[in-house]
This record gives structure tokens, sequence and C-alpha cells, in this order.
DNA sequence: CACATAGATTGACATGCGTCGATATGTTTG
DNA sequence: CAAACATATCGACGCATGTCAATCTATGTG
């Protein structure tokens, strides 16, 4: 069976997400941090960017379903959304 | 290990391949067809879209290593390549 | 309350990308 | 060779996207 526009559709969101350097980078030292998360000022230096650029970024992420962001006292803290990768790797499987 | 900037660039353009509803719907009708291949005739119609624009995110899933173009007479037959998929599904594990 | 700090939002700009029409290339047929 | 056909390439247009500087919001601290 072949896929049709909006299933389509759907699975290129999750792939734009996926599409950029920084994302792919953001993401890896995320997963790399500890549990409890990882903020904001944590992520801007190692990719040499700004950090609304950071921020853009993760709001990306965070809409794609693949980071959870937490906000304990002035700091936001990001974590990976438990099986979003898998999942999101899964949808190639079922192409 | 975080994802350096030139791993990070690298694999971004696999996902940039996917990041586009007509292109994993190309992959679909391609994966779907017959092992001998699929050609462009076959592929114009069912995304409603032009002729050069489907020779246009062809040659982007060729260059992305996704899909094998043989061209037999006048027709160019498109294939999976094997395992492609698969592979760049790994590379979100790994991240 | 005044101020500092962390992060998000906004607006602007340049670049990239999807699409199309027109054209070029190469192949088959008469 | 000429004509028809399949596909690729080119040029242009509009829209999406990544980035930054400036600003806003909210939380803490003197």
């Amino acid at each position: 069976m072949i896929l049709n526009a909006e299933d389509a559709q759907q699975r290129a969101l999750a792939f734009k997400a996926l599409a950029d350097p920084n994302r792919l980078r953001l993401l890896s030292i995320v997963k790399a941090g500890s549990d409890g998360g990882t903020c904001v000022c944590d992520l801007t230096e190692p990719l040499d960017l700004g950090q609304p650029t950071v921020s853009h970024h993760l709001k990306i992420l965070v809409d794609a379903g693949l980071l959870h962001r937490e906000k304990r006292g002035t700091w936001a803290y990001y974590s990976l959304v438990p099986g979003a990768l898998e999942q999101t790797a899964g949808l190639l499987a079922s192409l």
C-alpha cells in the first residue's frame, strides 16, 4: 500500500525536525546528559550559536515530540522523550 | 560522546532527503513496486506533480543513496538501495 | 522595589527549497 | 533523417527556514 498525502505530510514533519545539523547535535548533547535534563545554558556554548537560535531549535524539537521541556526556577531543562527516536526510526521501516 | 559538526552535517543531509512528503511517497511507491524498478512515468501521475519536479525529487533520493537509477532504453527505472532505509534509521539510534 | 539573570519571542534578513514552464538530451520508430 | 516520446536540466518564482539583534517575560536576589 502506498503512502497517502496526509500520512506523508505528517512523517515529513518528523524528518524535517531532524534535517538540521545543529538540531542533531542538540539531541546528541541532551541524550548524553544527565537524566534530570540539560539546561539551555549548557547547550548554547558547544554549538557556537546565539541563545535565541538555540531556543528556536529546541522549540522545533519539542513540537516534533522528540524533546521534553521542564522549567525549574529560572532554568529550563530539556530531556529526550523516551522512545521518540525509536518511533521516528520506525517510520522508515513502514514506508 | 556528542556529535561533532561534520558528522552532524552529513547525517542532516540524509534526513533532509526524507523531509519532504512527496519524496516519502516516491519511496513508498518504489518500495511497493516490482523488483525490476519503477519508471518515472508510473511515478508522475499518483503524486499529481509535473514530470520535471518528480525527476528533481528522484535525483535528491539517488544522491542521498536511497534510490538506484537504471536506464533501460528510453525509460529510467528506480529501485530501493537494499538496506539504505535501515541504515538511515540506524543513524537515529547512534545519536 | 530595583536590578540581574535565564530563557522565549519578535522582526528582519539572507539563503535554501519545491514547483513549474521551457528546453535539452537521448532513444525508438517510421 | 524526421518525428515522437521519456527523461533530465535550466531559469525563474514564491515560500519556508536558519540566524541574529533587540526586546519581552519571569524568576530570583540585594
